[in-house]
Formats: structure tokens, C-alpha cells, sequence
DNA sequence: TTCATAGTTCGATCCTAACCGAAGCATCGT
DNA sequence: ACGATGCTTCGGTTAGGATCGAACTATGAA
């Protein structure tokens, strides 16, 4: 009768609604304090302590001692993974935690997965690599052409060094808010990582949200123009 | 501070060991009445019902009345998908519902992911079919090739019907027991349907475990040979 | 009609776990 | 050394929900 592995406690894990929003504030990739994970979850210091301990143990998060602070991150970009599926199955059924509010348009026009770009200019930034060659969309997969290596070269990324990682390269991940694929993988690390270095968009404290500056915004849909 | 859809409402829907336990059984893809999920879970018919009741309005699962029974189904593939996503995980990470029972080699060998082989078998079919050329594997994505194409066409596989249904051909699937992929989509589902109909196989009554004959699994090994 | 089977609803019990106040460590700054 | 800050542990309270017995509804069989 009882086979195979047990999903009831990673869901009990991820039941609680404190626990749930803490996990949901690591999903923007950054580590965090556990004051900061408290107010996060809307509860006190001592109850998130309690929390971040069950999550440690069940090898959904891991701290790092820094002076007198923990910080801490998803185990594991795998973490990531499945809580985005689910997200992404809630999100289809209306499983929404408030209103929509005033910061929503913003998290759908931009925002961090994990470690990567997503929302509205995620997926234009895919639909924009495929449309011009850069990638090849095969089945699920996607693969990085020579035209795109190149593209991607003068931009300032060296796909050489990203190729020798263990992590895939290129990788599709479902977008919650636009139900479609961006691009996600160590190329989907570098690109975002390139637009915060060069200024064109900076992060918001405690929010997934990603903010274009003016000049960014008109660099990057000039980089990847929509594809009609 | 609250973004994005509520993830909470779902894993604490999965996080009750008796409805992890009745999703878990639906996995099998097989539609199961209310009595029989009781069992599954191991609670009586009363709470399963009400436990039938939360999982219906949480959109995890739908009910069809035939007579006095009812049938209750995973609601979607989408659903299969994510609780496989997380058993993926639970099982790389030692989350296990017992010690390894007799069972257990049984299922690890072959058994039915939501309406596809899964397992040794299903990790060894879809190997094989890569090694012959039959599937190509294309970062993460998987195309059927024109010779596997043919060569389906000798089993008795007309893929060109298959093509024309919305859903992806060929999609892999991560296997919690194997670590590897295997084949999902269209073609994993007529795949392992042919294998039942040419009676090959069978489903054992109340489990996952897929039993293959012994002139099956003689036919089943000369079809999709190991690959070194 | 009458009985049997499948399932739901109600009511009451009971237990887990979330929660916070207070106190205790650990680390940093001065 | 001393206080301030970040975090954990302990203890006691409380609330939610899982559970089942019993009663009720619905469908089928005889």
C-alpha cells in the first residue's frame, strides 16, 4: 500500500503559510537574515527560529554563520525548481494570497526566479533569442547556436567558461504569471547578472520585483525586440 | 511582502499523510472510488470523504458518479506532473514512507507514472531508444527521429494520429527511483498501452507496479536492448 | 418493498503544532 | 568589561483540524 517516497512532509513543510512566504522571499535567489525572513513570514523572531529549523532539517534550506548573523538560502537550485511548479500549478487555479495589489503589475513585468530573469521580460527575452536564431527551441529543450554564442560574446558573456559548469547551460522554466517558458540555466544566471552589472536594472529589497532603469529598459527591448 | 500565488494552500493539501497517501495511490493514473482511497490512505470512509472533499475544491482532483460509486481521479495532468516533481525530490532526499519492503524492488523495476512507464524499465526503454538513434536528446528536450518513427510503425505505434492530439510527444520525465529520465508525452502513454494490450504487462490491483510476463519481459528486453 | 452497499454529514473528542513572552547564548562594537 | 543586537530555547496557551461513531441520503439488487 505505502510505496514510494513520502511527498506529506515536504507538503507540511510547505503548508504553513509562514513557512510558505519565507520560502517564497528565498525564491528571489538572495539570502536573508532570519529577522528578515520573520517579517517575511509575518511572525516573530523566535516562531520563524522554530520554522528555519524544520525547513533546515528537511533539507529545504541551509544557513550560512556570518558574524552574528544566519543567513539563509534554498538547499539547493532543485528546492527552486519544485516550488516554482508549484507555483505555477497554483497560479493556473487562482490560488492567489491577497489581491492583486499595487506591486503586482511590477512583479509580472519583471521579476527574479531563483536566479534568473522572469515574468513579461523573461519571456521576451527568450521569444526574441529564438526568433532571431540565437536559440533553438527542440521538444522541451533548448539548445545555444554558434549565431547566438557570438551575440551573446559581444554583450560581454563568454559561453566557454559557463560550458565548463555541471549545470546546464540553457534550461526552460515555466513562467507562473505568463504561463510560457523563459530561460533559466546558467545562461539565464549570466544574462540577469549582466543587466544588474552594467546598471540597466537593480533589485528591490524583500520583493522578487526587478526594476529597469529608463536608459536599461531601452537597451534591453532594443537588444531583444518582439517578435511578431 | 505577500507576491505570487498562495503555495501554502496546496502543501497543505499534501501535507496530511492520508491525502498525500490518496494522491500518491491516483498516481497510478487509474480512477479509484472513495472506498478504495479510503484503504489507500489508511483512515476510515468517513474522513476520507471529507478528505475527498478539500482535495475536489482544491482542484487537485475530479469525481465522476457512475451508479453508487464514485470515481476520483488526479483533476489534470498538470497535477501528476507537479506530485511527481516533488517525489523527485522527496526521493533524492531520503524522504521514504517505510524500511524498503518487499514491494519496493518491484516498483523500482517498473511502474506506471500517471499513464507512462516509469522505473528501470521505462529508464531503460527510453536509453535504448536513444542509443539506436530512434529518439534524439536535445539538452532537455527529446525528438523523435524519422527512423524511430518507422521503427514505432512496426510496433504497431502510429505516431502520425499521435502528432495530431495537443499534447507534446515526447517529454521526459524525471524518475524518483532511477535519477534519470524517462519517456512521458503521447508516446510514453501509447507506448506503455501497447505493451498492456500485446499483454506483454499488466497493472497489479491497488499499486503502481507494472508485472511483466515472462514472454513480455523476453520480447520487451529484445526491443529496447541496454546500452553500454 | 426491503435489504445491502456506497458515500456524506454531524457532533464530539483529541492531539498536534503554531504562537509568543521570557530567559538564555553568541557575537559585535565601544 | 559592558551593552546592544541577532538568534535560539523553554514553557504554557490556544486553535485548527484530523479522526471516528452514529445517523442520514442515494443507488442498486432481490
Amino acid at each position: 500500500m505505502k510505496e514510494g517516497p513520502d511527498i506529506a512532509q515536504i507538503g507540511a513543510l510547505i503548508g504553513d503559510p509562514a513557512r510558505a512566504n519565507m520560502l517564497t522571499a528565498l525564491m528571489g535567489g538572495k539570502a536573508l537574515t532570519a529577522t528578515e525572513l520573520a517579517a517575511a513570514g509575518g511572525i516573530t523572531v523566535q516562531t520563524a527560529s522554530t520554522h528555519l529549523a524544520k525547513l533546515e532539517a528537511g533539507n529545504l534550506l541551509t544557513q550560512r554563520k556570518q558574524g552574528r548573523h544566519r543567513y539563509f538560502t534554498l538547499a539547493d537550485d532543485s528546492v527552486g525548481k519544485f516550488l516554482e511548479s508549484i507555483m505555477g500549478f497554483a497560479a493556473g487555479r487562482g490560488y492567489l494570497r491577497h489581491k492583486p495589489g499595487p506591486k503586482e503589475p511590477a512583479l509580472r513585468k519583471a521579476r527574479i526566479c531563483y536566479d534568473h530573469l522572469a515574468g513579461d521580460y523573461g519571456v521576451r527575452m527568450l521569444d526574441s533569442m529564438i526568433g532571431r536564431g540565437a536559440i533553438d527551441a527542440i521538444g522541451d529543450g533548448l539548445v545555444l547556436t554558434k549565431s547566438g554564442e557570438t551575440a551573446l560574446k559581444d554583450i560581454g558573456i563568454d559561453v566557454h567558461t559557463l560550458k565548463s559548469s555541471r549545470r546546464p547551460l540553457c534550461r526552460s522554466c515555466l513562467d507562473w504569471s505568463e504561463r510560457r517558458a523563459h530561460l533559466a540555466g546558467s545562461l539565464g544566471k549570466a544574462l540577469l547578472s549582466n543587466f544588474l552589472d552594467k546598471g540597466w536594472a537593480h533589485r528591490t529589497a524583500g520583493s522578487r520585483c526587478v526594476v529597469f532603469s529608463p536608459e536599461g529598459e531601452r537597451q534591453f527591448l532594443m537588444l531583444f525586440p518582439a517578435i511578431k
